[in-house]
DNA sequence: GTCTATAAATCGATAGAC
DNA sequence: GTCTATCGATTTATAGAC
């Protein structure tokens, strides 16, 4: 199955649409991105794009997925595996939020309001979780290690997943239903912190965005017990 | 300046306006919200429309400030006064999931991606506070009675506003900036979980979302010394 | 695989008769 | 204050020539 040259200029003209949508996204957002819009931008006709992508929502469910290869390649290699947990969890929430400000409408269109009418294919899904496997990661080694307190509810297993139990570092003494709610509800306070200063509900709460963060992630740190 | 006859009626038809514009708003989400579709769902021409708001933006602000107005009334009548603090949190915060849960386009109206093009005028800002404060208050008069313990970090003054200062109980000794950043951070923490929850990104991780919810406001309640 | 042309809709906003 | 008519744009998607 040798790549002819056909597949080549094929996958290099899947690249430009794709960026130049990419480019629409970051101008209208998602739920205005269009395909004539991308192909004015290209100096094409529209109906030529329809030889690459068979609809709108399959541009948006391409822009979906590399979006999230994107924050998940940048939030694995924010982690310094070597590190004591603490730093870790702060360097990747650093990252996440990095790129969430620099990519603010990717970042709307994958945790934002879901765009109407459209419907996330499967595939989506395994991208998605990358980023909490990185922070879940560092939860489940810090458990397994004993370095988490236990939590203080009362046992409820069954409230997580089979599928996030692995995520967390799976079966362990140490690592009981509570401590993985308070690692769900670590991620859901980051993604918060994240989108209300992404979306705008800090202002006149918050002075710099920045040094809030970092100091609001450091004190959910120590919350947690890392 | 009596009330005439001329004034109620058209008063009323502002309230038939807004509530067909509500359900359209729950079909097709806030970026799609367009003026001709609520007039052809009233039977009225769309140029009728102009004489009651002035503009399609007008009519969205219109719904944006009722919802805050519902969601702050909401919470605040789910808060009792009297009751012990971890007790008036996870009522409030029940009580904001409930409504979230009830009015989901609305609720992302409020809360997520930001109605590309929309630019919010400044009225809405005084009803969007009213859920901050009702939680911001619980914690405030947790922390003046001393039952909050002082936050980790190195002190740092001036990370949250004046404005926020006031609404988390004012000048106080045993109220510290670290214990502000908390109070912020639990808000988000809520934010965070009702957003993942309704965005559908807990799918595959949470078993039970009402059971999960309480359970995990639980531990955030237990987290911050409530 | 790209083009022109077209179908069948949508929209915000305004002008002007009544 | 409601209507018809209109301007000037937008969109997804397809048909068919080349």
């Amino acid at each position: 199955m040798p790549t002819t040259a056909r597949d080549r200029v094929r996958a290099e003209l899947t690249t430009e649409i794709t960026e130049a949508a990419r480019r629409q996204l970051a101008e209208v957002g998602g739920a205005a991105l269009s395909l004539r819009a991308v192909a004015r931008e290209l100096g094409m006709a529209s109906s030529a794009l329809y030889r690459y992508f068979p609809s709108r929502d399959d541009l948006l469910t391409r822009l979906i997925l590399d979006a999230y290869a994107d924050l998940g390649a940048v939030a694995e290699a924010a982690d310094p595996p070597s590190a004591a947990p603490q730093q870790r969890w702060l360097e990747v929430c650093r990252a996440v939020r990095g790129w969430a400000l620099a990519h603010p409408h990717e970042y709307a269109l994958l945790y934002g309001t879901p765009v109407p009418g459209y419907r996330a294919p499967a595939d989506t899904i395994a991208e998605a979780t990358r980023v909490g496997v990185v922070l879940g990661r560092i939860l489940g080694e810090a458990a397994t290690a004993g370095l988490l307190p236990p939590a203080a509810g009362e046992r409820d297993p069954g409230l997580v997943t089979a599928d996030a139990v692995a995520v967390l570092g799976g079966e362990h003494p140490t690592l009981d239903d509570g401590v993985r709610v308070r690692a769900l509800l670590a991620w859901s306070a980051v993604y918060g912190t994240i989108s209300f200063e992404l979306f705008g509900h800090f202002v006149g709460s918050v002075e710099d965005g920045s040094r809030y963060f970092d100091r609001a992630m450091g004190e959910l740190a120590t919350l947690i017990g890392l």
